[in-house]
DNA sequence: AACGAACTTGACACTCATTTTCATTTAGAG
DNA sequence: CTCTAAATGAAAATGAGTGTCAAGTTCGTT
């Protein structure tokens, strides 16, 4: 199996990131290293979304273990460069996942994490005009939702 | 001052939550006491979402000190008998409001937690239909919206 | 191919929100 | 007034996420 191109992506988008706001005046960059390449390889893998921990779990029962402090981190840089997905679920844990490029929202299992990319109003303009009107600026907004998938639905009768 | 209605209100509800969910076949209910009194009045005067932990500090400034589980307790409460709104924070931290019961969203300062209820897309009917459409059951949504507020946009340059 | 500076890793200690436990207190029905 | 379930709160526990720092790696340079 070849490196995924989201590798090669993500490590050039963190290296854009990095450059720009935290080493402005060096030439530094991030590294490609086994460890973010398992936690993108785990991300390809997994549909669902999932907790550090969960794909810390995932990487060492597959072989490829990596330290959690580092999948942390991993999963952060690669959200932080726009390359996966985060979400709060609703207990306040943070789950990421590698989705599509194209606008959508999530339908998002509570129980189980399955989760289902999905078409939905578009609430950039709306957010933007809104925050705008009441001076709001470096603004962010979520529109998610959560349930009981099919399957957990019916586990729990 | 007498005790807000709200007071009153939310008893009802948490009782008939209690007896609905949790205590079916009793005739239990739940207890009128200062505590809940005061972190109820708190919701009164507190205009913008706060967490837990800013409630209890903003009682025991008060004079009305309640124990810090208290206030967790009661505002689960209350948020449970929907009486107020809660929005997990960027942070993943839970923040408590008194709000209208107009449907309305947010718009909140991550800074200082000031809050503007803004008019948007009822995604009720949206989230419904994708929800069964997918055969999710028991759901619910959260569209929000971050930023810094005039004031602390200022602030920081 | 070796070198070395900067970057990265990971074990561990730590922070901090929230929950659990449990002994004590209190509301409110009878 | 009495009794009992409900409620309180102090303290300990839990658990996600972060900070630290010594040791390990990467990769451009020699």
């Amino acid at each position: 199996m070849t490196t995924p191109a989201i590798i090669t992506h993500s490590m050039n988008i963190m290296m854009m990131v990095t450059r720009t706001k935290l080493f402005p005046m060096t030439s530094v960059g991030i590294r490609s290293t086994k460890q973010r390449t398992a936690v993108s390889a785990a991300l390809n893998e997994l549909e669902d979304f999932r907790s550090t921990q969960e794909i810390h779990e995932y990487l060492k029962e597959r072989g490829d273990s990596v330290g959690l402090t580092t999948v942390y981190r991993t999963l952060q840089a690669l959200s932080a460069a726009g390359e996966v997905d985060v979400i709060l679920r609703e207990d306040g844990e943070s789950v990421y996942r590698l989705c599509s490029d194209a606008h959508h929202h999530h339908l998002v299992c509570r129980q189980c994490g399955h989760t289902v990319e999905v078409e939905g109003p578009t609430v950039e303009r709306w957010a933007d005009s809104v925050s705008a009107e009441h001076g709001f600026t470096d603004v962010s907004h979520t529109l998610e939702i959560f349930g009981l998938c099919a399957n957990c639905s019916a586990v729990s009768h």
